[in-house]
DNA sequence: GATAACATATCAGAGGTCTGATAATATGGG
DNA sequence: CCCATATTATCAGACCTCTGATATGTTATC
């Protein structure tokens, strides 16, 4: 006795057993899902130096530009000051500029340095490659469903929702 | 002239819209899908002084008591590290008692607290009223599809998978 | 029993993320 | 024109999360 119990690494459950698989509250599966697709995309992202958050940021300023670090914070669902730090690194990295805005004294006009451009590309083609990883055990019908689902959370939860 | 680019909060998408919208990547829509559940998991739990992470170790003690720090980190993906932190704020609070374990020197026996106990019960009624309404646009049959993904995503993008 | 291999816990440092506070700029109403 | 309000950017502080390094304890091997 005094083992089996108290004993390390004894009768875990694994991702997709017990409370971890089907059964499981729906938050804590979005969470162990969204965490290990994370660790995933950071871990492809690291010979590149970057993180995703950093790979988010970049892709808003290629996709929406000329707008403010505080417009990119609403459309990535972060704070402004999140968006400041990630930026400031990005430019301590030499990927993104700032500079001051033509037409708007206190906003900054961001732009992706030639590095940062090429930075992105390659970062994309390796998210993109996930993302059909992502998809891959899902038929057409199912992966629409998957999709409705997780627009309809994130539009009901964002901001002072409920 | 001059506007219509370059002005602040114009044309952007919101959550739904777009490339935040179904059409968009799978990656993206779950990305922002769990930073809009995490962020109302947190503002929920505000009030109680806890983080969402602080619920999270807080559940992993109590659903499987006399086990390793190391080992909560592993059921929870996360690093030995990360939850050496999170135990320390909340020993902290009061809410989690660290003593020697019994049978192994070197791993510590982790313990709710009556506060941490009580303070568990709260959150566990908030974040399950928060799993209704993950669950309120689905079907029986989509909530199995979505469940099913979920699992799936946690498996083959675990640890070094493909 | 001594040693090698492994597990546990923690420190240090970096980056991401939040809240709260502050400073500077725009914009609109008197 | 002046001031109130709103927006933008940033600083400070807290917590979460990772990687890498270190110290200590356990287990297996010889």
């Amino acid at each position: 006795m005094g083992k089996g119990q108290g004993v390390p690494g004894f009768g875990l459950p694994r991702p997709g057993e017990g409370k971890r698989g089907e059964e499981g509250y729906l938050g804590y599966l979005m969470r162990q899902a969204a965490g290990a697709y994370r660790n995933r995309c950071e871990r492809d992202l690291k010979d590149l130096g970057i993180t995703t958050a950093q790979f988010t940021v970049m892709t808003m300023i290629a996709a929406y530009p000329g707008h403010s670090g505080a417009d990119l914070a609403r459309i990535a669902l972060l704070t402004p000051q999140t968006v400041s730090v990630i930026i400031a690194n990005l430019e301590k990295s030499g990927l993104v500029s700032r500079s001051p805005h033509a037409v708007h004294g206190r906003i900054q006009q961001l732009d992706l340095t030639d590095a940062g451009r090429d930075r992105l590309a390659a970062a994309r083609k390796k998210i993109h490659a996930l993302d059909g990883a992502l998809r891959h055990s899902l038929s057409k019908e199912d992966e629409q469903v998957v999709r409705r689902w997780l627009v309809a959370v994130a539009i009901d939860h964002g901001e002072g929702a409920n």
